[in-house]
This record gives C-alpha cells, sequence and structure tokens, in this order.
DNA sequence: CATGAATGAGTTTTCATTCAT
DNA sequence: TATGAATGAAAACTCATTCAT
C-alpha cells in the first residue's frame, strides 16, 4: 500500500542490484525469475518497476557497470607508471586484484553478454575492446622497445587476459593461497612468458 | 499422425542432440525452450520426448558425452609421448586443436554446469577433475625433474588450461590466424613461460 | 516388431481388462493414462490398441461387464426362492458376498459413471435401474403382503442398497469380521429394519 | 493486463471455490482442467494462481473446510441433547439435512480422497474417523443402557452413515419427496433397525 | 512507493491416438 | 500383433509486465 517504513528509494535500489547480480551470478539471467529477485529485497514483484524499468535494462546497468568502474580503476592504477615492464606487471596486479574481489561481476559479465539484446551488447563489446586495448597497447609498445617476445599481439593479449581472468572461477578467499600469492604467481608467470625474465620487483 | 515414411529414430536423436547444442549455445540452457529445439529439428514439441527423457537429461548428456570424448582423445594423444617437455607439448597441441573445433562444446561445458542438477553437476565436476589431473601430473613430473619452474602446481595447471580454453571464445576458423599458427604460438608462449626456452620443436 | 513368444491375443486382452480395473480404481479414470496400463501390462502403449478400441471403450466394457454378470448372478442367485422374506433375505446375502468380492468393481461403477460419455452413461444407468427394479419389487410385494414396513419403496430400496454397497468401502479380507459375519449382520439390520423381527433364517 | 476495475480478492477466491466444487462435481478432480475453472471465474488460466497455491491445494481446501464445517455444525446439533435415543435421533436428523443440502460437498468427499496426496489424505481421513466416532459413541452408550440392539458398534454406525449419505447421491430438491419427509422416513428406518419401535417423537 | 490482482504469452511435460514397419 | 516414432492438443504452472488502489 505506502511506503515501508524506513524504507528508502535508492537503498532499495542498490538492494536491488545487489541481489540481482547474486542471483543471475546463480542462475543466469534467464533462470532468475523476478519473482526471486523481489523475495530477495521484500518486494512484492510489481514493486520492482519503482526502481527498474525492466530486467533486461538490469542486466544492462549490472554489465555496464562493472564495465565502466573497471576501466576507470585501471586507469588510476596505471596513472603515472612508465614503460612496459612496469605497465605490464601493474595491469597484471590491479586486474588480478579486481576480479579476485569480484567474482560475480566477471562470471556474469563473462557469461550473460548472450543474453543481452542487440545493441546493449554492442554497447558493452565496445567497453571490452576499450579495456582489453589498453592491454595490447602495452604489449606492442614493449614489442617495438624489444623489451617483449610478442609474435602476436592481439592473440597474446587475450591469451593473458583468458589466464588472469579465469583465476576467478575458482579462487577461495579462504583458499589454501590468499590472494596477494597468487598475483605474485601470476606476475611471474606472465613476465616470464614473454621475457624470460623474473619479474623486477622480485628482487631477483 | 504417426511415424513420417523415412523417418529414422536415430537419426533424429542425433539432430536433436546437435540442434540442441547450438541452441543452448546461442541462448543457454533457460534461454533455449524445447519449442525452439523442436522447430529446430522438424517435431512437434511432444515429440522430442521419444528421444530424451527431459530437458535436464539432454544437457547431461551433452556435457558428459563431451568430457568422456575429450579426456578419451587426450589419452589417445598422450599415448606414447614421454617425457615432461614431450607430453606439455602434445598437451598444449592436442587441447588447443580440441577445442578450437568445438566453440559450442567449449563454451556450453563452462557456461551450463550452474543449469545442472546437483548430481549432474557433481558427476562433470568429477570428470573435469579427472581431465585436469592429467595436466597436474605433467607439471609435478617435469617440476620434479627440474626442467619447468613450477611455483604451484595446481594454480598453473589452471592458469594454462584457462589460457588455452579462452581461445575458443575468439577464435573465428576463417580468421587472420589459422587454428596451426595459433597452435604454435600457445605452445611458445606455454613453453617459454614455464622454462624460459623457445620449444624444440621450433627448431630455434 | 513382430508378436512376443508366448503372447496370446485373449490373454492380453484379459490382463488389459484386469490391470486397467485395478488402475481405475487407484488412480480414476482421468487418472490412469494408457502409458500406465500399457507398462503394467507389459507392452507399448500403441499395442493397446490391438485389443481395445479406445480408453472410453475399455471403461464401458468393464462397468457394463460387471453390471451384467451382477444381474445374471441375482437372478440365479433368486431362482427358485419363494416369499417376500425369503427372498429380501436371500438378495441382502447374495449382494453383499457379491460386493464383498469385488471392492474394486464395485467402486469403479460408482465413481466412473461420470466419466462415461452420454450413451455409454444411459446404458449404465439402465442397467442399474434394472437390477434395482428387483429390489423394490420383493420389498413391493412384502408391503402389500403386511410383511414389511416400508413408508416408500423407491426410497426404502434406495436406502438398503446404500447401506450394503457401502460395505465395500471399508471391507478388508483380513480384518476383524469375516464376509460370512458382516452378511449375519447386515441381514439382521436390515430385516430388523422393515419388520420388527429377527431374520427367520437365525434361528431365533 | 493490470486488475480489472472493481475486482475484489476475496470474493474471487471465494467464486474459485464455488466453481471449483461444481467442476469437479461434474467431472473429478483430474477431469477438471485449470483452463475450465479459470474459464467459469472469468479469468485466465495462470490468474488463479494468485489466490491458490495448486490445483492440489485447491482439492484439499474444499474437502477440508467441508469436513470441518460438518464437525463443527454436528456438534451445535448434539449440544444439550440427552440420552442415546434423543441423540441418535439428532445425529440422523442433522446428518440428513446437511448432506441433502450438500450434494456435491458430499459426492466430492466421497470420490476423490484418493486424489489428495498422502499427507492430505492422511489429514482427512483422521477428519473423517473424528466425526464417525460421534456416531460410534452414541450407538455405544445406547447399546450400553440396553437401550440399542448393536451386535458390532463400528460395522453398524458404517451401515448407518453409509445409508444417510446415500441419500444424496439420488435426492432431487425438487422430487417426489421434500427433504423433511425423507428425514422423517429415514429417522424411523434407522430407529427401528436398532430398536425395534418407532421413534418416540413420532408420537406413536 | 508498495500492493495485489490481473494479463497473455510462455514454459516443460503428458496425453490419447495413429500408423509405417 | 507388437513396436517405435510421430501427432496435435492439452495439461499445470511460471513469466515479465501492468495498473487501480
Amino acid at each position: 500500500m505506502a511506503r515501508k517504513a524506513g524504507s528508502d528509494g535508492s537503498r532499495t535500489a542498490e538492494a536491488i542490484r545487489a541481489a540481482g547480480l547474486r542471483l543471475i551470478y546463480e542462475h543466469g539471467y534467464e533462470g532468475m525469475s523476478l519473482r526471486d529477485l523481489a523475495q530477495a529485497v521484500g518486494l512484492q514483484p510489481g514493486s520492482l518497476y519503482n526502481h527498474i524499468a525492466t530486467k533486461q535494462a538490469l542486466l544492462f546497468e549490472l554489465v555496464s557497470g562493472h564495465m565502466c568502474a573497471l576501466t576507470e580503476a585501471l586507469d588510476a592504477a596505471l596513472a603515472g607508471v612508465e614503460g612496459p615492464l612496469a605497465r605490464l606487471d601493474a595491469f597484471v596486479a590491479f586486474h588480478l586484484r579486481y576480479h579476485l574481489d569480484r567474482k560475480m561481476e566477471v562470471f556474469v559479465n563473462n557469461s550473460e553478454l548472450r543474453s543481452l539484446e542487440p545493441d546493449n551488447r554492442a554497447a558493452i563489446t565496445a567497453m571490452r575492446r576499450d579495456y582489453e586495448r589498453r592491454l595490447a597497447d602495452i604489449l606492442a609498445t614493449g614489442a617495438a622497445e624489444g623489451v617483449f617476445v610478442v609474435p602476436d599481439v592481439p592473440v597474446t593479449s587475450y591469451a593473458i587476459l583468458a589466464q588472469l581472468t579465469g583465476v576467478a572461477s575458482w579462487y577461495q578467499p579462504d583458499g589454501r593461497l590468499n590472494a596477494e600469492a597468487i598475483i605474485a604467481l601470476h606476475r611471474d608467470l606472465v613476465m616470464h612468458g614473454l621475457t624470460g625474465r623474473r619479474i623486477p620487483t622480485a628482487g631477483g
């Protein structure tokens, strides 16, 4: 009937996004019903429409929100870092750290692109390319300067991204290795793969 | 009403599996309706049930069928190959070639595990572990013999698998690079990452 | 494909009737599927149609078969019995004994008339009236001769039939009372209700 | 699409129960489709689910609602009536009058128990036993006090209940006999059966 | 801003029945 | 006679969405 005591529009909207992310992560976009979502946030299904336009708009909001935040954070992490070696190292560390903290966002962004309507999908794909180009640029510069051995820049950058992003699919915060150990390990693996040398920050 | 002249059970069943794989790849398990599937194979929806028990059983059949064939083919590819270097090389080449030919199977096997019912999911997870252990064994042997630098066997094997499997997500048979070029590139990348040396077969 | 070794048309048809009766008793006509029935007799669903015309025809066959046998057996039981007292007594004993042996037929004949198509239902209703008239005739004769107190022949005959037929709904062959005890008890109850006297055959 | 102007939830729910009772009476539980039910109350099939949980829950609600009301009304009818003769007489009159007014409830309660899921059936069976025990108690008391001749209390109470309940299956409100005449006739029949005497209230 | 009742199209699955083999 | 593959209609139920209150 009227507003529940203590409810608050923007808090409700945020709760919807949080629950929506979790439910899409667990059941997929097609597998999440708005009834489930409404129940998760303590509303009737119809009430969701005071906060979202459609189910599809919610998905787009989640996916594009993640991409925006990701790219922005990357730019902050790379700001002021100079030289391909240092920038690659920073990229690897940033990408892993960011993704390990956001298992659900990562999975949804990888698995649910096909559930986006064509226009929405095109927008997201452009954002992804934008992000991936930053790694490709680092690799290209490093190859041009002779510090990396990169037979094919696009393929190599995809390979690195797949390797790093894949970690989110098995990482457990309370597992055998903590995040920092995993990050160190992959910095080494990537750097070694491109240069044959141990990463400089390792002191070796 | 009755059997169409010339219809054949096993051919229909195979057509259902093929169309089911494609539709799940395109729309996801939840996103594929049995109406769509029936239309794709030229049947009425109810007629599907002469060939499958349930929609879930079809998914399990596709996913487990892929895992069985994959493991069997790997064992054939590794048979008689001796030494960690050669075995790793053979693994990379096999895994990539097999996956590049099966974009749809790969995507479905990675994205739709969450749509399997608990028992079915457990069975598939066990099969995956079985496959992954073959790579881990190669890495462990190579590390023990001192030919690989492997700080952590499970993490490294996941990293390699993610890197290789990820190729299927962007590979286009008629793209800029053909399959053999991609395979060569990744053999190098992986081998270099673990040994610091070019792969022996590359002649360098 | 071909006939199963050892199968026999009329034996199969009888098995279908037996299983059909049991399944309709357990689940109702609408609740019994021909798939269930086929499985119960070890056939594929389509094969049933070598033995029955339609599901409805099977129901009619079961229901009308029971009514025919019932009426014929009653006539045999009453043949040569003279006088309203003796005939009523014979009716009660016969009706109870016959119904106690045929729980399933009784229930189906009472509950599934509504599932008969109009023409079939009309035929069965006529057969039931035919059977019931035999009791009504006994009561009318007894009332005319002054041996029964029967304020209303149709109502009283329905009351007696309901009372006797109802026994089949709770009777258990291995229960506390055996069939003969139950029959004796109801002969007494009915006779007492109509005459105020103990039944003559009880020796009292 | 949304709520029809002037629609009212509780009125709709009641209409669903009323139409559901009639349709189950006419076609049986398995034979009633929710499409038919929706049409009978002027809704789309899916809209029924705003008022019922499942088809089975509707059946249980109808059947248990009847049993509750029946038992409560019986207790009211027997309240303050003393002595087995008077209580039996009151029971017969009450049971008949209540059942003659509720042909459909009676039939559904007798025929559709098998369509209840096990737990629901067990609950109804317990309620029935509760009701039947009230008659059995009257008979037992009367037998102990020597006013009734009751060779076997359970069998006799079932016989009386079957006789009385059976009336609902043929009674027509505009038939040859009105309800009061039928009630009088059965009071006499039952009382006579147990005592050999006319009912005291008949003044004879 | 929330509710509850509604829609209409959709879901997976089952059904009685048919008929080429 | 039996099978197995098919039909077309229907089943119970769910869905995203709408809107009067």
